[in-house]
DNA sequence: AAATAAAAGTGTATTTTTTACACCTAATTA
DNA sequence: TAATTAGGTGTAAAAAATACACTTTTATTT
């Protein structure tokens, strides 16, 4: 978005918490901020609403305004709307959230912002407003929808192994987990394929590499899914 | 509300869904507008959000005002958004639905509406901008919401009986469901309380009434819930 | 008062799902 | 080539879900 007001709504925003995954390490994308208030301060990438502007619509421009990244497909989870979140006026934020492999897109910014650089969750810097709530309630749906969308599988790459995914598993629910019951479960529902080649990174044994089956992955992100553990 | 828009946020408001549950039949609580516009037209209660207040707080405010119902627990579900939902101007609106006890509460009028009353789902009568979707939209919500928290218990009344509870999720899910299974998964529960009373108002063989058992309700309604049916 | 009609109430056997658990294998590195 | 490390695999027991039919209680009708 530009910093110019004119042509958006002033008191809704978007924010959007960025999720990645990378040696088996949550990390959330953050923005330097061009702009006042907090200018130059990491925080979430965001923005305003145009005035006849769909949400969905603005949550993808103002993501690749401000990162760079394109065409991704944003949820929103919740509505912060506390008096005073943001310091010049009131302004409710549309909380939004998204799954992506970090190395499948380079980074860049724009007016808004000077710099976009991922960082791990637990390695945050200090944010303005309301941005480490924001992200603490998104980490909280995450959690929660991981047992029943497909969604775990959008942060993996093409090609992955099963202790990947394990592991992605277990960082976003918070607990280790059985392995064979794990992959007892995820067979059952034939959404992933195993390939013929092995991990070639492993330092060890390599493990194989599957695949998701796109036609089993779309038919369980529309029916729902589940995927206790 | 009061129809003077200087000290409310003119692009937000609030609608609510209110569902009750009566003779078996689902119903929705409907006021007449008496500002324009869709003047004179039965509508979803809603208003605009204060300048300075909570979103929580103006959907209790504005329900209150227009119905008459007080002090009710509203859960947001969605925000909708069109760009020409509202014929005057660019409004988001954020969609909340509630349940309750119809034969507890008395309905009255506020300075925006002339009338409230409870309409059956299936006898709607036509409905201005948006709201014929945002209803349909609560009921998938409350569909969806219904096996994994104990909401349905919210539109009993405080003794009820087997048949009703299950009447009451058959008519929320949309399906029969088997009346032995049924009671078996709500005992492991223990949320329910069996009485010594029978009901009163029966034809035929009457029965018995139950109560909820307010720990386990509230423990529930805390940690989740799993009743899938 | 007896017969009838209508809804309430109750249990078991089978299948499916979930859980717990330990050893062998393949590849790298010392 | 021996040692180390992570990958990979199956089964038995417990728990949960499902399918299913007859008896009981009460109000109403005759």
């Amino acid at each position: 978005m530009s910093h110019i007001l004119k042509d958006v709504i002033k008191n809704i925003s978007i924010d959007c918490v960025i999720f990645g995954f990378e040696n088996s390490v949550l990390e959330v994308l953050l923005v330097k901020r061009a702009i006042k208030p907090a200018k130059e301060r990491w925080a979430l990438p965001g923005g305003f609403i145009k005035k006849d502007e769909l949400i969905d619509v603005a949550a993808q421009r103002i993501l690749k305004e401000t990162t760079g990244l394109d065409n991704i497909y944003l949820e929103e989870f919740k509505i912060f709307d506390k008096v005073d979140r943001y310091p010049l006026r009131r302004v409710f934020t549309l909380g939004h959230y998204a799954l992506v492999k970090p190395e499948q897109y380079v980074l860049s910014t724009g007016v808004d912002t000077s710099e976009a650089k991922w960082f791990k969750l637990d390695e945050l810097p200090e944010l303005p407003f309301d941005h480490l709530e924001i992200i603490q309630e998104a980490m909280e749906k995450l959690r929660a929808r991981i047992r029943y969308r497909p969604i775990g599988f959008e942060l993996l790459p093409e090609k992955f192994t099963l202790p990947q995914l394990q592991t992605l598993y277990e960082v976003i629910i918070g607990k280790k987990l059985d392995k064979r019951n794990f992959r007892k479960k995820l067979m059952k529902m034939n959404l992933v394929k195993k390939l013929k080649e092995k991990d070639k990174n492993s330092t060890r044994r390599p493990a194989y590499l599957y695949r998701f089956d796109k036609r089993t992955y779309e038919k369980l992100k529309k029916n729902g899914f589940n995927f206790e553990l």
